[in-house]
DNA sequence: TAAAAATACTCCATAGGTATTTTAT
DNA sequence: ATAAAATACCTATGGAGTATTTTTA
C-alpha cells in the first residue's frame, strides 16, 4: 500500500469542504461556522479543487457549479463528499482506537498458569481486571511448568503464575524475565467429614503416618515433592494411593469425599465447598508455597502493567 | 457528521508514518524514500503522537517505543495503522471517483423515449455510449410524449427524443429546454410478401385506397395525424382497420405478415427482417419526420455532454 | 441593486533543511 | 564505537486575515 500520492491533500480541506455542504454550499455561512472568513474558505475549496486536477492530465476537477447561487454540488462533489465521509470516518475510529489502546483499554493479554493456581488467587484477579477493562481480551493457557517458561520468552504468553520454588533456579540465569511474589499460600489436610481425625480442630503431619494420601502429580502440583520430603523428616514413608494427573481440584476432592484417602492442597481450595469433605490446618509444620507472577522485562505492553497493577491492589 | 476535530490532522503525517512502518521502523530509511532529510520525518512523527495525545488528558499516546533500535510499534501504533490504511483507502477512491466523475466515465443518465423511437437510431447510440462509458448508468424510460416533456422539467429524465411536430409549441414557450434535430427519416409501406403491391418497386399512396391499414396509436406514434391527412388530401378516407397501442414494431408487423393489413412505418424499422413482410418506399409524397433531441439547458450535467457528443459524432 | 463569491495583498505559523547532540547496540 | 534518533536553529511555503472587486439573482 503505497498513499505517498496522498501527502499532500489536506484533511482540513476536506473538513470544509464538508461544512460546506452542510452549509447548504453557501461559503459566507460555512466560513461563519468554521470560525474562518470567507475568502479563505473559497481559496480552500479552490485549492481543493486544484489540487484533484492536478494530474487529472483531461479536464478541471469541480466540486461545485459556480454559475448559481447558491452554488451546487457537481457529480464529482457528491461522489467525493461520500467517500471522504468514509475516510474520515475510519480516521476518526483510528484516533480513538490509538488513543484507547494507548491506555490498555483495548488489546489482548494471554495468561499461562496451572490448574492447581487456577482455583487460587486468579479468578479473583481475572474478574476484578475484566470489570476495570471490559475491552481487552484475557486469554488464560493452561499449561506446564516448562512450557510456560519457553511459551513466555517466544511470546505466545504474556504473563503467568508459578510457584516460587520452581524458578528460583531460573531467576539468576534469566534476567529477561521478572518474578514477582505476590501471595503466600499455606496447605491444608483436605480429609472426608466421616474420617476420625475431622473431629479435631488441627491435625499433625504424624497423624497421616498409615493415612493413605492423594496428590496432584508433579508436573502441576511441584510441591508434590515437598510432602513427602517432610514427611520423611518426621520418621515415615507417606503412603500415597493416587495421583491425580488431570481436570481440577474437583475431581481430586471427589475422591476424598468417596474415602480413597486425604490429600494436602493449597488453602484456596477451601473456596471449593464440597459436601463430605472438610478441611484442617496441618499443626507445627512449615508447609507454605510462594506464588509470584512472572513476565517479560521487555514487555512494554500497557494493557500488561494494568494487569500487574490491578493485581497488585487486590493483594493489598 | 461533524469532523471538524479532525481538522488539524495532517494525511502527510499520516502517510510518514505508513512509510516509517514499511521501512521497519527505521527513520532514516523512511526518510530518504520519502524524500526528505531524517530529522523533519522525526519532527512529524512526534507530532502525530503530540496531536494524539492533544485531549486525551490521561497518558501520552505514543506510537512507537523509542526504548530500542530499530524502534518498535506500540499496540496504539499498530491500531492506528490498520485504521488509518483504511481512511486512505477510502480517500483515495474519493479521489479516483471524483476525477472519473468530472469526466463522465461514471455516473447515470435517464434517457426518455417512445416506442417508435426504440426502434431507430435509440440501439446504435446506447451501444456507442455504453462502449465509450461502460461504467454509466444508462436508464431507458420508455413514456408518452406529454409525460416526457413534464419528467424532463422535473429532473425525472435527462434526455429523450421526440418528433419535431410535436414540439415546435414548445420551442419559443419554454426556453429551459434545448431541441436539437438530429434526424430526419422517411417513411415506407409494410406489406404481406404475397400482397400484389409488393411486386412494384415503390408504390403511390392512391393504390392504398383501399387497403386495409394498421397503425400504431397515436400516443406513442404522433404521425398517425399526418398519415390519415395526406390521405385525404389526395381524395381518400384511409380505411384503418386496427390501432396498436402497445408493444413495439414487432407485435404489428405480425400483424402485417398475418395478412390483416398494410401499414406506413420510419424507415429503420426495416433493420427488423420479418419473414413474411417486406418494405417499398412510397412515390411522390413528401411523408417525413424530423427525429430531435431534447434536454434541459441549464443541465451541466458531464455525462449528458458526453451522450450528446458520442450521438452527434454518430450522426455525422 | 443587493448579497455572495472571487481576487489582491499582508502576516505569521509551521514544514523542511542544516548542524549538532544524545542514545542504544 | 557507531549508527540512528533527537534537539536546536534557520528559511520559506502557504494558510488566514483585511480590503476590494466581480458576479448572480
Amino acid at each position: 500500500m503505497d498513499f505517498q500520492h496522498l501527502s499532500h491533500v489536506e484533511i482540513r480541506q476536506i473538513c470544509y469542504f464538508m461544512a460546506l455542504v452542510q452549509a447548504d454550499n453557501n461559503v459566507t455561512e460555512a466560513a461563519k461556522r468554521l470560525g474562518i472568513k470567507q475568502p479563505p474558505l473559497t481559496q480552500r475549496i479552490q485549492a481543493l479543487e486544484a489540487w484533484l486536477s492536478a494530474d487529472s492530465k483531461t479536464s478541471d476537477v469541480k466540486l461545485f457549479d459556480r454559475s448559481k447561487r447558491p452554488m451546487v454540488l457537481t457529480a464529482a462533489g457528491t461522489v467525493f463528499l461520500a467517500e471522504a465521509q468514509q475516510a474520515l470516518m475510519h480516521l476518526d475510529r483510528a484516533i480513538f482506537q490509538a488513543r484507547q489502546a494507548s491506555q490498555g483499554h483495548i488489546g489482548r493479554l494471554v495468561v499461562g498458569m496451572t490448574t492447581v493456581i487456577a482455583n487460587s488467587i486468579l479468578p479473583d484477579v481475572v474478574q476484578a481486571f475484566q470489570q476495570a477493562f471490559p475491552n481487552v481480551v484475557l486469554e488464560l493457557r493452561e499449561v506446564t511448568v516448562e512450557q510456560q517458561i519457553q511459551m513466555l520468552r517466544t511470546h505466545q504468553i504474556d504473563v503467568m503464575f508459578q510457584q516460587s520454588e520452581q524458578f528460583e533456579q531460573f531467576e539468576q540465569s534469566d534476567p529477561d524475565l521478572i518474578f514477582q511474589p505476590i501471595l503466600q499460600e499455606y496447605f491444608v489436610l483436605v480429609l472426608p467429614e466421616t474420617h476420625p481425625l475431622a473431629k479435631h480442630s488441627q491435625v499433625t503431619l504424624q497423624a497421616l503416618k498409615d493415612e493413605p494420601i492423594i496428590l496432584p502429580s508433579f508436573d502441576v502440583f511441584p510441591f508434590y515433592e515437598k510432602v513427602i520430603q517432610l514427611c520423611r523428616n518426621i520418621g515415615f514413608e507417606p503412603n500415597i494411593v493416587q495421583t491425580v494427573t488431570v481436570s481440577g481440584a474437583v475431581t481430586l476432592l471427589s475422591l476424598v469425599a468417596a474415602g480413597i484417602g486425604l490429600s494436602i492442597l493449597p488453602n484456596h481450595v477451601q473456596t471449593l465447598q464440597r459436601t463430605g469433605v472438610v478441611y484442617r490446618p496441618i499443626q507445627n509444620v512449615e508447609l507454605t508455597r510462594q506464588i509470584a507472577v512472572v513476565w517479560r522485562q521487555d514487555d512494554t505492553s500497557i494493557v500488561l502493567a494494568n494487569f500487574l497493577k490491578i493485581m497488585q491492589d487486590l493483594m493489598s
